[in-house]
RNA sequence: GCUGUUGUAGCUCAGGGGUAGAGCACUUCCUUGGUAAGGAAGAGGUCUCGGGUUCAAAUCCCGAUAACAGCUCCA
């Protein structure tokens, strides 16, 4: 007998090689049937696999991300093994379950390229193989045979793998007639599998290198039931019209043109005043906190990057030098602002009294993104970072990191951005030879970093290996509306610069000390910012930052004086309007996409005219029936002090 | 940068070796003056660009370019 402890701590005795199905059998019937794979003592295992000794058990269904794991790396399964029935000679490189879905790397022998078109029959293939309920079975074998077995069958790219594996540890899983090198853990049969949908096709590199050969990638995603297949499709389709490529277009915030080149936005008169009442958001809770405004030029001699090191290291993959009449002479287009912000500190002898300097710059950069990496406003070739460079002595670096912290969470609660989240990003601690500065300074910036976010209630996750050669650094990151991430605010330790730079204070000793310099952008940058905005929001912005919060309609021409003349009155208050006087039947204006972000419309006809009055009307929220100017003009201001107060008052 | 897909009217897209199509939007007119109406007429395109094959290319082939998806990258 072996004793099984239960996540609620109760125990329960069952007979020895006793598996998670079985457990679960006891429990309920239904528990039975949703359950899809056991923790057992903290390691997730099959179902099917038999328990021998005393344990801790969980049993994972489709809610814990477990299940759901065991149930798409199985559906990678399948697909391997339906590619292998449909395309004899294929290799198969790996095949793990991802965030949602999975995928499989593959290379289909005979010279055989794989289509879209290809995929439908795969997904069928897939069902009639899910259909024939073929079992999962686990098996154990040694380095050797793994090795023989895979040869034989000319699997390449499994041989290299298992070469890494250590003898012992190595499992088959067998279902049908496909058997893959895998650690498991995977559902009892196929029969669970029940929807699919394979979702696109593209190339990867073999182990992520780019030197290495290109696979082709399978990916896909299943669930157990059709109707959450249908679910997940109608999901996908809304997130699609939220696409900041599609908003942007449609309210017409920014723009792309060939004429001007890849990766260069251009921002329409909407997007620009967008843009704008962001900036000056950020300015004045920069200018609350002690930040002074810079400004730089947009190209600068390239010996300035030669002394930062960045040319050295990135100065192949720039937009290249600009010569001038001048022989020798070279300037480049500014990449980044922090070595002008270094120059700034030099312009004459700091104290110790000075610290901390922070000098803020909405500074426009430019750099030459590889072409298959540009991707709408989140990753383009020009962009404005709303930068600033916070020069303290080290003992400064925790308290200047909580501060950020405040500024970035005062936005996100502005904005409504609730579900970010915050990576520590540290160097690799077996390979400190990529990072320059000393050991004692890394521990004390990266501890500074950690003890900052927990002392403001931050919960981060810690990554090895992600720092930037210069220094750790806390990103904040949030989902687009398909639910790649993307990297917004940034706050990044630097003792590369001052050190290059030569930066110094006098400090109460009377001796020189060297500055350590902090790099923050809690947007990002203004692009990135503002897409994530219109993904979050759909293009209905908060009122403070609509393009146009109010639309003045005349129901026909005769009323247009009178419409221009409550325009008038408006303007006279700092709301923000718009006149449609294109006199035409209002419920054709109201299909208007245009006309559907913009939070007020006003119809004004005999009525109003007559009365002195408004009828308002609130996009998706009804009628708010009639009133006169000045009633609307404190309606508007109430709801915007409404969303302006989270700001103040945070 | 790599692999793949795509580029036709303002937008979404169909078509396809013989000089160009739909829906929506747009313009004018009619009907209706009041909260996602209906009708008529009209205007809009070097079919991304360059080269080749052909009697003939928007269509087939090659190259460039841009967008999209993924990989790699992101100071």
């Amino acid at each position: 007998m072996v004793k099984i402890t239960f996540p609620d701590g109760s125990i329960r005795e069952y007979e020895s090689g006793v598996t998670g199905l079985d457990i679960a059998k006891s429990i309920s019937h239904k528990l039975a049937k949703e359950v899809l794979a056991v923790s057992v003592n903290g390691e997730t295992w099959d179902l099917t696999r038999g328990i021998a000794t005393d344990a801790t058990v969980k049993l994972y269904t489709w809610d814990d991300e477990e299940g759901k794991h065991a149930f798409w790396h199985s559906s990678a399964h399948l697909m391997a093994e339906a590619l292998q029935e449909l395309y004899p000679g294929t290799k198969f490189g790996i095949g793990p379950a991802i965030e949602s879905g999975f995928y499989y790397d593959i290379e289909p022998g005979n010279d055989i390229v794989l289509t879209d078109k290809d995929l439908e029959a795969v997904e069928k293939k897939m069902v009639e193989l899910s259909g024939s309920r073929q079992e999962y079975q686990r098996v154990d074998v040694s380095k050797k045979e793994a090795l023989d077995y895979f040869s034989k069958r000319n699997e390449t790219y499994k041989v290299e793998l298992i070469n890494d594996l250590e003898d012992g540890k190595i499992t088959y899983y067998q279902q049908g007639t496909f058997t893959d090198l895998c650690r498991g853990p995977h559902l009892p049969d196929t029969s669970y599998i029940k929807a699919i949908k394979l979702t696109s096709l593209a190339g990867a590199y073999w182990r992520g290198n780019e030197k290495n050969k290109m696979l082709t990638r399978i990916y896909g995603i299943a669930f157990p039931k059709q109707k959450m297949l249908e679910e997940w499709l109608v999901l996908m389709e809304e997130a699609r019209q939220r696409d900041h490529r599609k908003v942007g277009k449609e309210m017409e915030l920014f723009m792309f043109s060939q004429a001007v080149g890849q990766g260069l936005p251009m921002w329409l008169p909407k997007g620009t005043m967008l843009r704008d009442r962001l900036e000056s958001f950020l300015r004045k809770l920069q200018k609350k906190h002690d930040y002074q405004q810079v400004i730089t030029p947009h190209i600068t001699n390239v010996n300035l990057y030669k002394t930062s090191g960045h040319f050295q290291k990135y100065g192949k993959d720039s937009f290249q030098v600009i010569t001038t009449p001048q022989e020798g002479e070279e300037f480049m287009l500014k990449p980044m602002n922090c070595p002008h912000h270094c120059e700034m500190y030099k312009f004459k002898p700091r104290s110790y009294k000075e610290l901390p300097i922070r000098f803020a710059e909405f500074g426009t950069v430019y750099r030459y993104e590889q072409s298959g990496e540009l991707h709408g406003l989140t990753r383009v070739r020009g962009f404005t970072q709303d930068d600033a460079h916070l020069f303290c002595m080290p003992d400064q670096i925790k308290d200047e990191f909580k501060k950020v912290i405040d500024i970035i969470f005062i936005i996100f609660k502005a904005l409504d951005f609730n579900d970010f989240t915050a990576q520590v990003s540290l160097r690799d601690p077996n390979n400190k030879e990529k990072y320059i500065g000393s050991d004692e300074n890394w521990e004390k910036a990266e501890r500074a970093i950690i003890e900052a976010a927990e002392e403001k209630g931050l919960k981060t996750n810690v990554v090895l290996g992600e720092a930037a050669f210069y220094g750790p650094k806390l990103d904040f990151m949030v989902k687009d509306a398909i639910g790649r991430k993307w990297q917004l605010g940034t706050i990044q330790v630097d003792y590369n610069l001052p050190e290059r730079f030569e930066l110094e204070y006098t400090g109460a000793d009377n001796q020189k000390h060297r500055p350590v310099m902090i790099h923050r952008a809690p947007f990002g940058s203004m692009e990135r910012f503002v897409a994530v905005l219109i993904e979050h929001t759909g293009g209905k912005f908060p009122l403070w930052l609509t393009p146009e919060q109010v639309v003045v309609l005349p129901i026909s021409e005769k009323f247009n004086d009178y419409a221009q003349n409550v325009l008038n009155l408006l303007n006279n208050s700092d709301i923000r309007t718009v006149l449609d006087d294109r006199n035409e039947k209002i419920g054709r204006k109201i299909r208007d996409n245009e006309l559907k972000k913009i939070p007020f419309m006003l119809v004004v006809g005999e009525n109003e005219a007559s009365q002195q009055q408004v009828s308002v009307r609130r996009q998706g929220r009804g009628d708010a029936g009639s009133m006169s100017i000045d009633e609307f003009i404190k309606l508007v201001n109430k709801e915007v002090d409404g969303q302006l107060e989270a700001i103040y008052n945070y």
